[in-house]
DNA sequence: CGATAACATGTTTACGTAAACATCTGGTCT
DNA sequence: AGACCAGATGTTTACGTAAACATGTTATCG
């Protein structure tokens, strides 16, 4: 072990002896505050360097300033969906300075609740989290932490204080529109997550009332246990085609699930759209990769991520509000 | 604003105040420490629940206690090979009661170096890193700090003290003995990312010099510029595929780009792998569900992510030396 | 039966930083 | 010339926690 492995880091008094100045004067230098002499100035900052200071934030923020840290509850990292939110999240967060923590809450409020308690115990300055349905005791908790709290991806329900995303029911109700514009009217539904995921939940929700009051019909509805994926898109789609023989279109829950079905039709010779139509969620950017672009709904994720970090952030020109981004539809190949 | 928004959290004081005991009594009983009445542990558990009390762990690790909290820094998000090592790390440390903070370094030493040292100010208890060549700056910091460090993907060079990845290079030399015991003589590489990503330049080198040695030839190459997806293989195929006629086989950096290479090929009707092989990286689990399995070497991402964790996290079954695992090669479709 | 140990609690202090509150110059203004 | 203020620095203190060091009170043991 070498000589430093035992002796704490350098502290401010031991870059104040160096420099021959206060530790106060460190401090003040070191933030830019005050008037000092060039001369300080440099012995201060030749001291924090030949020391290799740096500083101890638990410190500040113990003595009362703000901890540009981030508390960051996803529900899972399976899905691409969230990775670039946090994409969004952190980009942001960076450019002012702060960092995100963060934990995976597998769709369990539960767990979500153990672990905003947990990251408050770091005393961030604020925190995201996804959905906008949580535990009262997670609800009684932020309200007394008094930090600034984002909501993200779902605007429909009572929301803390600020929420981003889209408008699920929106979404799931235009798809059913485009469905029957399509003369699609016998429609099957494959989900994962096993209704966890109560976004999708209240996507299918709003389709299926909008298609019944449209003239179309669900003939057939599966929701996987199972995480999403396109293996298991490919793997529905296959049981579902072979259960319902008159199927016109099938509503994925998001473009894993779509683009595994889409992957089945090719092997097995089913034409899309015409044998059968095939419409996902997210616009996910693999889908342009595909033999044959299918229908979406393009979810503007990286902007939520990043709207609701300035937020967090304490941005003045994010109020504390329902945003509601735009989510388009994007019609899929029709040949 | 409520009355809570100014107030500041509870604290253990206000806890003993109205549990009717000493802060020292609170502090002991919350953590289970020492001997106490029924009646004392009963008082406090209830008074802590009553104001809703959350530990202030910047003073606890003020006061020495080693703070669960790792620093991650991660050369990008848009590979999904650091979510499953993100999903990997964080997976391990959650199972501890331990807590990653992030950062991206878009591939720069420069930036890796400036989040490592924010993070420090954290006093993190340990750091895990991408790749093996950081600054020298960077080393002394972290040497100088005496956290944990793990550093993840690489293990060919010099490491801080742990590294957890895969050879990089006996990957690409693999890959090369397929590509000549199969046939394939004339091969284009295809990469991303600028040539940033030292990793597929490894394999790539490797590979290269494999290749020659068993008598086959490099006879494109093609680093792009832009980060690795799908759409980027489609594109980078075409070109390459029209630039080139006699090529046997394409070695791409990744799976992303050679599936979209596949896609190339599938919209075009070369035949794969007897018009043109391809071969990718990472065995990512969408490759399954294409229309045809590729070429690729499976590398266990989640594991390395794991085991990194289980290191920073202070496991000590987990030694600090170089933990190289296995990274298999697995043959695509031959139909 | 005195000593020792296990129980049950309290007091003081230190961690590293920054706000609040001093000093002490040397000009500037009236 | 006295007042006043910007420049340039230092001292004290508090943030919330836990280790170190008390101080009793009961059992327990030889």
């Amino acid at each position: 072990m070498s000589q430093a492995s035992k002796k704490s880091r350098p502290t401010m008094h031991d870059v104040a002896a160096k420099a021959g100045v206060s530790q106060m004067t460190v401090s003040r230098v070191l933030r830019g505050e005050g008037y000092f002499s060039q001369d300080v100035k440099t012995r201060v900052a030749d001291a924090a360097k030949a020391l290799g200071y740096i500083q101890n934030r638990l410190a500040s923020v113990q003595r009362g300033m703000e901890n540009p840290m981030i508390g960051v509850v996803l529900p899972t990292l399976k899905n691409t969906v969230f990775i670039d939110v946090l994409a969004g999240i952190n980009d942001t967060l960076a450019e002012v300075g702060m960092r995100p923590v963060f934990g995976v809450s597998e769709y369990s409020e539960a767990e979500e609740e153990t672990l905003v308690r947990d990251m408050l115990s770091w005393q961030p300055c604020g925190l995201i989290l996804s959905g906008i349905e949580h535990t009262d005791g997670l609800r009684r908790t932020v309200a007394q932490s008094g930090v600034r709290v984002a909501e993200i991806m779902d605007v429909e329900g009572d929301a803390i204080s600020a929420s981003f995303g889209i408008s699920q029911q929106a979404a799931g109700a235009e798809m059913a529109r485009h469905f029957i514009a399509q003369g699609h009217r016998r429609v099957a539904y494959i989900g994962s997550q096993g209704g966890s995921d109560l976004r999708a939940l209240k996507r299918y929700t709003a389709f299926k009332s909008e298609l019944e009051a449209e003239g179309g019909c669900i003939t057939y509805e599966r929701i996987a246990n199972r995480a999403s994926s396109m293996p298991l898109g490919r793997e529905l789609t296959a049981a579902c085609l072979s259960d319902v023989t008159d199927c016109d279109a099938i509503y994925f829950s998001n473009d894993d699930l779509a683009a595994g079905g889409l992957m089945h039709c090719l092997s097995n010779k089913v034409s899309v759209p015409h044998g059968v139509a095939l419409a996902g969620f997210n616009d996910l950017p693999f889908l342009s990769a595909l033999p044959q672009r299918i229908t979406t709904t393009h979810t503007p994720r990286y902007e939520i991520g990043a709207l609701a970090a300035r937020y967090v952030a304490g941005a003045d020109d994010v109020p504390a509000k329902r945003h509601m981004l735009l989510a388009e539809l994007v019609v899929g190949d029709t040949t």
